[in-house]
DNA sequence: CTACATTGTTAGGGCGTTCTAACAATCGAG
DNA sequence: CTCGATTGTTAGAACGCCCTAACAATGTAG
């Protein structure tokens, strides 16, 4: 099995690849804040591996085995924090941190007994899809808000980048998975919407805001 | 904090000067799988971190920040058991495996949820005393089977060094924590020992398997 | 008390992962 | 097309943890 460091590199890889589509050197060393050098001789190990493929100052792709290896971290990374949450009873601005250390653990029971324990879920508490056991992943049908017109009613399916501070700033806005808004108004100077809140109260976004709610288009 | 690395050997140490008092290099590298030249080698490091007093061809004893280090290890294990017994359904043979692999998480908060989860517990599945987050463990008042006389009534309150075939022997036996045994009789010749098991069947154990099990007197 | 078995130590090297410093390739603007 | 910025690469070294081979100290049996 991959060493601790080796599945972070794959976590990074598949994360910045779903984003991307190319993944450089420079953006694996930005998001595990490693040096170049670092990045570019974990690539020739990788590569060795069969996880990537590489040549010189080409983009990085992951190959099938990669992507599949990627996946199952994912899967470990995301039922974890589902249980956090589910049955030991944390927040979702809490869990990431716990499950970026339980995600490391090599006992495939342990996450079987997770995933059974909470229901076999499909998404994570921030809305992002569970891999499968073979390392499927679901895709989700979803837009940014910000990519949204005035007039449409949505409703939050998940977060793009779910980070402390954008968990928080939702949490204090009492926004949490499932809540619809009915876009009011775009500001065209800045991006920023106003919209009503689960039909009741107007509350005004910023496009960086808008930007990380993906939400799907009511029917 | 201490690498997993680190923490294996503080709690091998720990393990190994609670059995035996003494604890030299080659019992730590029989334990741990480890050359002795590594174990030497590390045994410096952990001197130089204070987590240990090491003299040239001395035994090895641990100092008190040592001490509570290897609990605090020891700790994160035996909740770790407690809760996958408890919260997880698995058996009692199942978890010392896994949570082989968990303590090693950093995250107390996970840790102190698992505690309280499962009720602040003070023994692990297997009656192994769980130290308290300052590192004290409370030693627990037993004495293994092999050292009781004919006539005794006791209970079984712990496993001396419980391992997977110990543990099934004891399932198939129908054997548990707080089961009672009345000491029928004790052969001379091999120190095995015929009992009478939670008042009902007549059973015989060998002295292996009397020196495993811990028991209390009863009243 | 010597001899041997056990135990511990040193020396030297390897693998995984990281770094900095210096240099090379690529890309985009003018 | 050229220049400068960005991006990627090489070389060389460090640290943690592991090993084997060879040797030294210790403790024990005769």
């Amino acid at each position: 099995m991959a060493s601790h460091t080796v599945e972070n590199y794959l976590k990074a890889l598949f994360a910045l690849a779903n984003e991307a589509g190319e993944v450089g050197i420079s953006d694996l060393s930005d998001h595990l804040a490693v040096s170049k050098p670092s990045v570019n001789s974990m690539a020739k190990a990788l590569q060795q591996d069969g996880f990537l493929k590489y040549e010189k100052y080409r983009p990085l792709k992951l190959t099938v085995k990669g992507k599949k290896a990627a996946a199952l971290v994912v899967r470990k990374h995301r039922l974890t924090e589902m249980f956090l949450v589910e049955q030991m009873g944390f927040g979702w601005d809490e869990v990431h941190d716990i499950a970026e250390q339980v995600e490391h653990v090599k006992a495939p029971a342990f996450f079987d007994r997770m995933d059974e324990l909470v229901g076999f879920p499909t998404v994570d508490p921030h809305g992002s899809p569970i891999p499968d056991a073979q390392g499927n992943v679901l895709e989700i049908d979803c837009v940014k808000l910000s990519e949204c017109a005035v007039g449409e009613k949505v409703s939050l399916v998940g977060l793009s980048q779910s980070s402390k501070s954008l968990l928080a700033f939702l949490d204090s806005h009492s926004i949490a998975l499932g809540h619809t808004f009915d876009i009011r108004a775009v500001e065209p100077f800045d991006g920023s919407m106003t919209v009503v809140h689960q039909g009741a109260a107007d509350q005004t976004f910023s496009l960086k805001v808008c930007e990380r709610l993906l939400v799907k288009k009511e029917a």
